[in-house]
Formats: C-alpha cells, sequence, structure tokens
DNA sequence: AAGTAAAATTGATCAATATCAATTACAAAT
DNA sequence: ATTTGTAATTGATATTGATCAATTTTACTT
C-alpha cells in the first residue's frame, strides 16, 4: 500500500483530436494545419478493452490511428503460444508495415477503451498522388516508424538481467508519454503483468517479483496497475537503452 | 569433422549488380526497369572485413544498398556494452531509418570484403518528386523494410530456450538467403560465434555447444564458418516464428 | 610454411530465472 | 454489498544457461 494518488492520474485530456480530423495528432510530422487529411479519414471507432481492431492475414485497406486509449499488437508462433510484439498508445499508427498493399502482420487488440480513426489507404494515396506535401509526410513518418522500431528493439535484443529488461521497458513507457506531452512519472500500466511478461520474455511471476523489488529498492511505488516512478534517474541507469547521443 | 564441400559454396554469382546500375537488386520493388536511378548513383565503394560503412550519428546523406558481402550493425549501449542488432546482405538496403533526414542510429561494419552502392538521398528525393512511380517505389521498399524488421524481431522477443533462439536465427539465414536465390542449405556464416551469442543475448559458449548439439541430432553439419542445413523440416519445427499464413 | 593471435570448443561449477504450488487481492457483475 | 472468476503475489524447488578455466582449432602474418 502506498499514498498514490490513482485520481490524479489520466486526468490530463489530450486534445489534439478534438481540434482537428487528423492532423497534428495522427500525423504529427505534417505540421499543424493538414485539414487536407481530412477526407482521408473513413470513420471514427471505439472499440472496448479485448475488442480486436484488426487481424493478421486480413487484407490492408486503412491506417489506424490511435486517438484515446492504448493496443496491444500480437502474432501467433509457429507453435501455436501467443507472442505480444509491442504496445501502443495515443498518436501511433498502425498498418505501415502492410503499405505495400499486403495484409496486416499481427492482431491489434485493445487494453482499453479505446477510439481509433480509420484512414483509407486509398484515399491517402491518391491525395499523396496528388500532393507531394502529403507524400513527403507520409515518407517521414514511415522513416520515423522504422527508427522508432528500432529503438524499441534494443531493450529487446541482447543479454540483460530481468530487472534491466523491466527497467527499460518503464523507461520507455515514460519516454513515450513524454513525447506526447502526458504524465510521465505517474501512469497507468494497462497491459497486465502477463502481458509484460510474455512481451520480455520473462516469467509473470519473475515480473511480479521485480516489481516489489523495485518498490523495496525505492525505485518505483505501484499499486495494482498505477505505477509512479520513484528515481528516474536510478530507472534510467539500470536501463540499458541504445546510446541516444552517438 | 565432415565432408561437406567447401568449394561448392557461394560460388553461384549473383547477376544483378552487373547488370543494371542499381534497379532490381537494390530496389527489388521498381520492377526490372529502373534506368532512372542510374543518376541517384552516387558511388560504388569496396570495404575490408572491418571496416565502417558509417556511424551512429554521422548526419545521413545516402542509403547504402549491399551489391555483395555481408554487414553488421550494432550501437553502445548506455553501459557502454556492444550490441549488435542486425546482419545485412546482398539486396538490403541500410539507412531508411534516417531518412526523416537525421542520423544514423548504428554503426555499419563489413563482415568481409563487401561492394557497397551509395545511393544520394538529395538524389533520390528529387527524382521521386518529379516521377511517382519512384516515390511510390520508395514508399513500397520501406514499408517492406517494416514488414522485414517486424518478421525479425520475432525470434528475438518473447521467451524463447537457447535452441530455439539459435535455430529461428539459422532458419532466418536461410530464408533470406532463398529469397535471394542464393543457397540455402549451405552457406558460410559471416559472422562469428560471438557475433551470434551478442545478437541473440547468449553466451558465446553457449552458441559453441548449441552448434555441436545440433549437428550430434543431425540437425546441421557445420565445418568452422561453413554450415550445411541437414533437415530442414526438424530445424524449421524447432524454430519459433510468427505465424506466416495466419 | 611456421609462428602467432584470435576464435571456438569443451568441461565444471554457480547464479539467475522458470516452474510448481498456494494464497491473497482485485474487478466485474449480480 | 456479495459473489465469482481472474490477476497478482509470494514461497520452495528445479532447470537453464552464464561464468570461469583449460585446450584445441582456425585464420592471419611474415
Amino acid at each position: 500500500m502506498n499514498n498514490l494518488s490513482v485520481a490524479k492520474i489520466n486526468t490530463a485530456k489530450q486534445k489534439q483530436c478534438e481540434t482537428c480530423d487528423l492532423g497534428y495528432l495522427c500525423f504529427p510530422e505534417a505540421g499543424a494545419s493538414p485539414d487536407y487529411l481530412k477526407n482521408t479519414v473513413q470513420r471514427d471507432r471505439t472499440y472496448k478493452r479485448g475488442e480486436t481492431v484488426f487481424r493478421a492475414g486480413e487484407t490492408m485497406r486503412s491506417l489506424y490511428g490511435i486517438c484515446a486509449g492504448s493496443v496491444k499488437t500480437s502474432t501467433i508462433n509457429s507453435d501455436g503460444t501467443s507472442q505480444i510484439t509491442g504496445f501502443h498508445f495515443v498518436g501511433d499508427i498502425l498498418g505501415m508495415d502492410a503499405l505495400n498493399g499486403k495484409q496486416y502482420l499481427y492482431d491489434a487488440v485493445a487494453l482499453e477503451p479505446v477510439r481509433i480513426r480509420e484512414i483509407s489507404y486509398d484515399r491517402l494515396k491518391k491525395l499523396a498522388g496528388e500532393n507531394p506535401d502529403i507524400q513527403e509526410s507520409l515518407t517521414r513518418l514511415m522513416s520515423n516508424q522504422l527508427a522508432f522500431d528500432y529503438q524499441l528493439l534494443m531493450p529487446m535484443v541482447g543479454k540483460k538481467s530481468a530487472a534491466q529488461q523491466l527497467a527499460s521497458y518503464i523507461h520507455a513507457l515514460a519516454q513515450r508519454f513524454q513525447q506526447r506531452n502526458m504524465p510521465d512519472t505517474e501512469f497507468r500500466l494497462t497491459m497486465s503483468r502477463n502481458d509484460i511478461a510474455n512481451y520480455l520474455g520473462l516469467a509473470k511471476e519473475t515480473i511480479s517479483r521485480l516489481f516489489s523489488r523495485f518498490e523495496e529498492e525505492g525505485l518505483v511505488t505501484s499499486h495494482a496497475k498505477y505505477i509512479s516512478i520513484a528515481d528516474p534517474d536510478k530507472l534510467a541507469s539500470l536501463a540499458v537503452l541504445g546510446d541516444p547521443s552517438p
């Protein structure tokens, strides 16, 4: 038990999706005046926790921009086990790896109630053909995604202790929230310990023990799904990350 | 010791780079008549084993297409350790994750004598602006890279035994060679055991032991750097891969 | 071809983490 | 508020893979 104020968390409303039809939020690279993107929006939909946004193998027709909430992506391995491959938050766009007109590579499932903007690829493509700015914006967006994927990969590869892995994971989450101007020292973990374990390739019991240990060591305080980073510097030093200023 | 015919390996010359200036090999998606891409080529260079092609942090000016040989990419972690993040072969293009005009994210070092085509990003960008086909080709190329990175990620994430990891690794290598119409059951591992260990996050001793065990079990035969996959089906069943036909 | 340095193999031991098992806490629904 | 199923925690033990150490093999240099 701790004094973590649950009520204070997640109250900072994100307004981007209210003020534009796609723009800054879903296409942060496109700048602040993306009115021309309006007609790429197919529809907005909300999904309940556990609902599937799209499935691996489905033909790609849209990109999916997350306006609110969080999503996990996973594939079924050849041995039948399920493998979580990523967690995605407000501002992330899913489906760009299927932009070659093929199929989605993974399942996308809501971790909590989410609002998702469906972006018609046909219309986006047409628009990009007419407007070089959009094309370039799309290219930059994809490049960013490549760079981002690469940085996400880092905590995963290489030999790290379980503690280093979890620290890297929490640190990476915090960074993503920071980039979005969301609270980055206190937030809700929308994914289960089991999800984290699956993602990091550790046993769920190990994750539990590590959370307890991190709390003992004054690294974080956690109450159920809510986590507060007590010592960000210490956390960062435990995390093993790709050198940020090479 | 075994009867592996070393001489037979790697003798199948790849001709793509001889017959075009960029085209099919470096831009497989661009089709067979990419003459217009000629003036994107800045230069061809060869690098000796161990030579650096580009470094993390350098400003991105070119993409690098591998015409012959292989390359490893790595970053220095925040704790000072070096982390190998990938191996790259004929036909791979490096640098697309820096296409947003920023810096390369990793070091690229030759694993053997390599020939590399330097593709001026300025010229490519200009050309893409004038020719929608090139633009679309570039987009598809990046999407492919995203999809490819995703599939490379799979063997890395999640809980797998050391044997499953190494089997996945060898299987993935074989698949990449197959896609390039190169011998895919007998090939030379241009990276050291140490490199493989670093990449997979295992001890080099573990890699050694696994190679020995795989040989005992009739999975592969290996002689120094040369490896022959004796039982591809068994290897594939040991490997844990993202479901290829979801 | 010989000499040398680096890489790989193999063995013995130890530490980290998975697994198995039993409670406890939490959250959704009545 | 109570019930009920799911998730999380904690403990005891087993297993895997890391580490330390000693050779052996390979590759590079002269």
